[in-house]
DNA sequence: GTTGAGCGTT
């Protein structure tokens, strides 16, 4: 972690040890940018630790070799492990490195989160001094809501990601002789869980949906579209979105995604309710992603999220899962848990809502479409459906009619998909079996379908 | 006594 260079953490110390005895101490070695005595928050009595941030991190190599008494104590000096490092045990001794903060970090945003502010700075001031590197469209200092006292820390938004990068080369920044830390601001209002509950519920959140889907692979994109809501941050509170993380989503800005997700699938499950309204949100992505899902909920299916993720997610089944059927939606939605298991009821939701994309981007217009669209998917993924799909679809008729029965091939939607787990349509399936949906359930297997077509085509 | 703390409208 850049902000960790030149950073020493010092156990052992004395409780009579001061920050300006450690200041003066270290300050032998090299310029000495800050020093920090931790101590009990509530009874404020010293933990016995602090931490000594040198200007020049080669510092520290000589530093690390000496020993140390302060204050008639021995103490430790070791390399400060980042907060990150600490909660993931990474224990190694390198401190740079697992780091993604910065450039070439895959996560980015627009706000900084800027600490150690002096108490008579102004907001002009700190505008003028970060100006410098990109447009800045947002200031903010933190005042104490009942002694208007300053806090000492602030906000500053830009207008591009770019800005944020540029200003977190570096941790420390100098405002006219002061100090500032600067850090990626944390997600204010990321919670990870009551996403689905929230976004189902407004179908006002469409819009956030939206602009989740669009981000899906691309982490760039998203914070300008979830504006003041999402921001990520490498730090800690990642740990919030555990499963994500873990599951292969792996990069960071995936793991933060679920609670995008959440955000996301909300807008959604709108559409599901649409029902009418296909609309489409979904996209393309769709057709390969979710078939492989929805055919192997349980084991190897998994790393091929991973893969997908990125698209497949947005769109996928969330927000579907949310109007349909409602347990298995909602499960998903709920999130990290519901994953892998919930996985398969989400993503049945998952056709559904492609139908309805499929629906749009296609013919749109079209009932036949539709039609088509649901014998379709079934046909493609199942053998006998194949041929029923193709007729559905020229006919674009019986829409929901025909092409269910087709594309299950069998009257029973529910069980007939189940029997092929392996297929993508099989979980088409079962979301039909949800029931209301069904008709929904033929447009995802149309979606399908039609993507093929349209490609076809074209 | 050995790995931190501050995160939001003004």
């Amino acid at each position: 972690m850049d902000s960790d260079q030149g950073k020493l953490f010092i156990g052992g110390i004395s409780w009579e040890t001061s920050e300006e005895k450690l200041k003066e101490y270290f300050g032998h070695y090299g310029e000495v940018l800050e020093t920090v005595v931790m101590r009990d928050k509530i009874t404020g009595r010293p933990r016995g630790f602090g931490f000594v941030v040198f200007a020049d991190p080669e510092v520290l190599d000589t530093v690390l070799q000496d020993k140390h008494t302060i204050d008639g104590r021995t103490v430790e000096a070791k390399r400060a492990l980042s907060r990150e490092e600490q909660q993931t045990s990474a224990r190694s001794g390198n401190v740079n490195t697992s780091r993604n903060s910065g450039s070439g970090g895959a996560i980015r945003t627009k706000k900084i989160f800027v600490g150690g502010l002096p108490p008579n700075l102004t907001e002009d001031g700190f505008r003028q001094y970060f100006e410098a590197y990109g447009l800045v469209t947002d200031v903010v200092i933190m005042y104490d809501q009942n002694t208007q006292r300053p806090r000492g820390f602030g906000f500053i938004s830009f207008d591009t990601e770019d800005a944020v990068d540029r200003v977190l080369q570096k941790t420390f920044h100098d405002l006219n002789g002061k100090q500032v830390e600067v850090k990626r601001a944390l997600p204010k209002d990321a919670n990870p869980g009551g996403l689905s509950r929230t976004g189902s519920g407004g179908a006002g959140s469409g819009g956030g949906g939206y602009g989740y889907g669009a981000s899906g692979g691309n982490p760039s994109s998203y914070d300008s579209r979830m504006d003041s809501k999402m921001y990520m941050q490498p730090q800690s509170t990642a740990g919030g979105f555990p499963p994500y993380g873990s599951s292969g989503y792996g990069t960071p800005g995936y793991g933060y995604g679920p609670a995008n997700n959440g955000v996301g699938y909300g807008g959604y499950g709108s559409y599901g309710g649409a029902g009418t309204g296909y609309g489409g949100p979904a996209a393309a992505a769709y057709g390969n992603p979710n078939a492989g899902y929805a055919g192997g909920p349980p084991g190897a299916p998994r790393s091929s999220w991973g893969a997908q993720a990125p698209s497949g997610y947005g769109t996928m089944g969330y927000g579907n899962a949310g109007p349909w059927g409602a347990g298995a939606g909602s499960g998903a939605g709920s999130g990290p848990t519901g994953q892998s298991p919930t996985g398969a009821a989400g993503y049945g939701s998952q056709g559904y809502g492609y139908g309805g994309y499929g629906g749009n981007d296609g013919s749109y217009g079209n009932a036949a479409g539709y039609g088509a669209v649901g014998g379709r998917s079934g046909g493609t993924p199942n053998n006998n459906v194949g041929s029923g799909g193709g007729e559905l679809q020229g006919n674009g008729g019986g829409y929901m009619g025909s092409g269910y029965s087709d594309a299950n091939g069998n009257p029973g939607y529910g069980n007939s998909w189940r029997s092929d787990p392996s297929q993508a349509s099989g979980n088409y399936g079962t979301s039909q079996a949800n029931g209301p949906h069904g008709g929904q359930v033929g447009y995802g297997g149309g979606y399908g379908g039609t993507q093929g077509r349209q490609a076809q085509q074209q």
